[in-house]
DNA sequence: CCTACCGATCGGTAGG
DNA sequence: CCTACCGATCGGTAGG
């Protein structure tokens, strides 16, 4: 059925190469900044050569959130489950992530805080995309502190979406800073605050695994 | 000296057109978005009028970010300053902020947002407008707090920087997330989270101006 | 010599 | 993956 002339694994690894560009571009410049022209002559392949391995710029953008989201799970979820849930999982799924965007896995920082802010306004399958990837990472934080009030590690009266919704913010707001200013000041700024929001939250009798 | 024909007064009119379509354009698209072909259009201009106006596309996005500032000066700032230093003008500068956001002065949200997001990673001009524009923001939050401790209404230990950084994550998280999912608890979830944190940094028997 | 525009067009590049 | 093109639009400038 499949003829093994090797064009289908060439195209693969091409396809590959162009990711691995393009995630770096938009983290930088944004998704609307990937042209199939100028992928073709940094990459030096044919415009068309780029193109017939996406079918459309919009699927080349929806490729990349693909792309992003892989590296991203591997980068911060993926570790985080190795710590047994809990508020020390919850911790380290923290570190993970600010060491994610100070570490520039990303040029840009966080792909997403990129991505989202250039299609929050908009509508269509890249915005939806850019809602579904925001919107699992949110979900994930909330079951990684559920787990942890599960395990009665947090007060019983913890709002499970109300500190996930802090801990993001802090997160997020640590790497657009960083970003912004190229320097390092609001990763501390923001490992303090966590680090003082579950020192609060915490069940009586209950260290943070790594304190500051 | 000057001709009374109206030419200049005419400009000053056209100018102000373009600009309360540009930072509208900005807000939801971005600044890279803002063509003079298409202000043009929309205004029903000509090209070369337009450009007139303002010698490049790159004073045009700097025009348009001085516009803003001077919007998001007017809504949030100036009303703040009208409650005396403390507490309660911190307090209100926030809630000026969410409202500011919520009522969506700018149509895809607070204009700095994106505006951080798409210049974060880039040099020049823009990018430098960008940065000053959110230290001057970063700077009045962190004086507003050095008011409040300096009238007795903080803790004498409080790190000044450290809670407006904080502040400031809550602010913009809520409008990052509210303008990507189309909806306002986020606003709710900020209010509770900076109450929270106020009402824990607040010296002895100070309360809050308006809980929530 | 100034301004605020006009219709037309410059050299290049976009997605397809 | 290629060459060869398309309709349109980009930022910017000409003379009047």
């Amino acid at each position: 059925m499949t003829r093994v002339d090797g064009r289908v694994e060439r195209g693969n690894r091409t396809r590959r190469l162009v990711l691995r560009r393009t995630v770096e571009i938009a983290s930088v410049e944004g998704l609307e900044a990937l042209t199939v022209g100028r992928l073709a002559a940094e990459l030096e392949l044919s415009k068309s050569g780029v193109f017939a391995l996406f079918g459309s710029k919009q699927e080349l953008q929806l490729a990349t959130i693909r792309e992003a989201v892989r590296i991203y799970t591997e980068r911060v979820l993926r570790p985080a489950a190795e710590t047994p849930p809990g508020l020390g999982r919850l911790w380290r799924l923290c570190e993970l992530w600010l060491e994610y965007s100070r570490s520039r896995v990303f040029p840009g920082g966080c792909f997403f805080y990129g991505a989202m802010a250039e299609f929050d306004a908009r509508t269509g399958p890249v915005h939806d995309a850019v809602v579904r990837a925001q919107r699992d990472w949110s979900a994930h934080v909330e079951r990684t502190v559920e787990e942890a009030r599960t395990a009665g590690e947090l007060r019983a009266g913890t709002d499970v979406a109300q500190l996930a919704f802090e801990l993001v913010a802090l997160l997020e707001t640590a790497n657009a800073l960083s970003v912004l200013h190229d320097e390092e000041s609001a990763y501390g700024r923001a490992r303090v605050a966590i680090a003082e929001r579950l020192r609060g939250a915490a069940a009586e009798g209950v260290p943070l695994p790594q304190s500051p």
